[in-house]
DNA sequence: ACTGAAATCCGTAATCG
DNA sequence: CGATTACGGATTTCAGT
């Protein structure tokens, strides 16, 4: 887990991954040398893994998202499906998962005729069968989840069920 | 769609959030002024829509990813899910979608019970049945998919399949 | 682990082509 | 739309506590 401090600096930096050191420094309260020291360790211990912009993929001509969940057609012939699905540019992220699938993947494609292409070239590439769930509309994405232990905690009842406009991030009065 | 020029800028970009102007206009092969107004345009257009730190989430004490499909439990009462859904700190993506449910959210959690708990908080304040997909591993997440056109194309064949160790990008050559 | 200072490098805007 | 210039500010390192 994250001390306090570098718990803030990550929350800062995943909101806003372009932040200079020296605004950092001002919102955390330490020395600019200070912040730039704890953000090179947390680089290093891979807690920050890198900095992404993020793209808006409808303005560059990719206006289809979807999640393909795949099953393979033969379970006992294993190889390293992952790896392979890497190299479809369409796919922006795959997951193992438990259930009936063993993959989901998100992909991106500029058309309905696209992912018709697309979902024909996974199936011949990983020899799986594919279930497609579209994506009508994306209400939030890449949204930060990191926990900010010192931050004025919102006021949250035993429930677990926010009092006012509190996030319901079910976190613990202290 | 992009021009060349500024789906380099945005590949480079979203692969190095940080990258100086200086080292981006050496990659481009532009001036830095030239860089600095096409990164500033990009960004007003809404192409790039903002810059983030990629945390590994295991690492901040979240190692439980699972996606959560809802279904409302009465679909003619409406209500603005995606808001109410927002205030949940553990739910990091939020997708409409076509199909059976009505969304899929993406949840960060410590643990197993940290999930049951979370998944009571959500039927209870969005009045949805759910259907949880436990992660089991990340193969990979928050890759880039951004159309490089000028980039010296992998030979692709005509039936879309890649030649030899080329991305799978369906990319015709020109 | 944090501070403060010094040297270098970068971001930004103005100006010109 | 891009190059050059110039200055204020940021990054990075290091010595000191």
């Amino acid at each position: 887990m994250l001390e306090d401090v570098d718990a803030r600096i990550v929350a800062a930096l995943a909101e806003d991954g372009r932040c200079s050191f020296t605004e950092l420094a001002e919102r955390i309260g330490l020395s600019v040398s200070a912040v730039h020291q704890r953000v090179r360790r947390l680089e290093r211990r891979g807690v920050i893994t890198g900095y992404a912009a993020l793209v808006a993929t409808e303005q560059i001509g990719l206006p289809l998202t979807a999640f393909v969940s795949l099953t393979p057609v033969d379970p006992s012939v294993p190889g390293d499906h992952p790896a392979v699905l890497a190299r479809f540019r369409e796919i922006e992220a795959c997951w193992a998962v438990a259930g009936l699938e063993s993959y989901i993947v998100k992909v991106r494609v500029a058309s309905p005729s696209a992912l018709e292409q697309l979902l024909g070239r996974i199936r011949a590439a990983v020899a799986v069968s594919t279930r497609t769930t579209v994506v009508l509309s994306t209400a939030f994405e890449h949204r930060q989840v990191v926990p900010v232990p010192d931050a004025p905690g919102p006021q949250v009842a035993l429930d677990g069920a926010a009092v006012d406009g509190a996030p319901l991030d079910g976190s613990t009065a202290r």
